[in-house]
DNA sequence: CGGCATCCTAAAAGATACTG
DNA sequence: CAGTATCTTTTAGGATGCCG
C-alpha cells in the first residue's frame, strides 16, 4: 500500500486531530493519570469527548490504559512508548508555543474583536 | 494579560487549527508559491477553504502575500519569518510522521475497517 | 469511579457557480 | 488567474442522564 501521506505533517495530524488529544498526551508524558484527574488536568472537556479521544490514542498505541480491576474502579492512563516518542517531537513545538505567547494572545484578541 | 494558554501546546493549535494550514506552512516552507501552484501542492483543497485558511494564516502574521497586480492576476504566497520559525518547529514532529509513516499507515487501515 | 448512550448545536469543510 | 458567494454536508464537540 502506497503512503495515504502527503508528508509527515498529516500522517501526525491523523493521530493528534482531536481539539484535546495533544494535551492529552503533554498531560501523559509528566506522568501516569486516573480518568478523573485526566480530566480535571486537561481542562474543560466533556466525558463523551474526553473517553473517545483516549479510546483512539489507546486505539492508535500511543496511551496505555491499566484497569486495576477494583471497586471503587480506577483506571490508569499512561504513555506508550510510541506515545513518548510522540511527545519527544510535540517539544519543539510546545515550546515555540510558549515562547510566542504573547504574539499568540494578540492574535487571539485580534480574531475575537473581528468577529 | 495572562495567557488564555495551558501550555505552549494549545496556542500552536490556534494558529495550526484547520485542516490544511500544517500543510501549507509545511510546502511553503520549501518557498514562495502561487495561488494555483498552492492549490495543486496542498492536494484536493476547495478554492473556498484554501483561501480562507490563508487569509488567516496571513492576518496571523504566519504567510505574507504579494499581489503583483497584473492582469493576469499573479499573487505569490510565502511565509514571514514569523513563519520560517513556526515550520522551523514543525521539522521534528513531521520527522517523526514520516519515520513512523508505517505504523500510522496501518492505523488509518483499522480505522477505516471499524468504521 | 469510570465510563457509555442519546440528543443536540456549532463550526468546519466541500461543491458549485460566478466575477474582476 | 485568483479569488468570492452561496448552499449543503459532515463532523467535532458538548450537555445530560444512566449504569456497573
Amino acid at each position: 500500500m502506497t503512503s495515504p501521506f502527503t508528508c509527515g505533517l498529516d500522517a501526525v495530524l491523523f493521530v493528534m486531530g482531536g481539539k484535546w488529544k495533544p494535551l492529552i498526551v503533554y498531560h501523559l508524558a509528566r506522568g501516569t493519570l486516573r480518568y478523573a484527574e485526566l480530566r480535571r488536568t486537561v481542562g474543560r472537556v466533556s466525558d463523551k469527548v474526553l473517553a473517545q479521544q483516549l479510546k483512539e490514542l489507546i486505539a492508535d498505541g500511543i496511551v496505555a490504559r491499566r484497569d486495576l480491576g477494583e471497586i471503587p474502579p480506577r483506571v490508569e492512563y499512561s504513555l506508550t512508548p510510541f506515545g513518548q516518542s510522540l511527545a519527544q517531537a510535540l517539544v519543539q513545538l510546545c515550546e515555540w508555543g510558549s515562547h510566542h505567547a504573547d504574539e499568540l494572545a494578540e492574535i487571539v484578541g485580534q480574531r475575537a474583536r473581528t468577529k
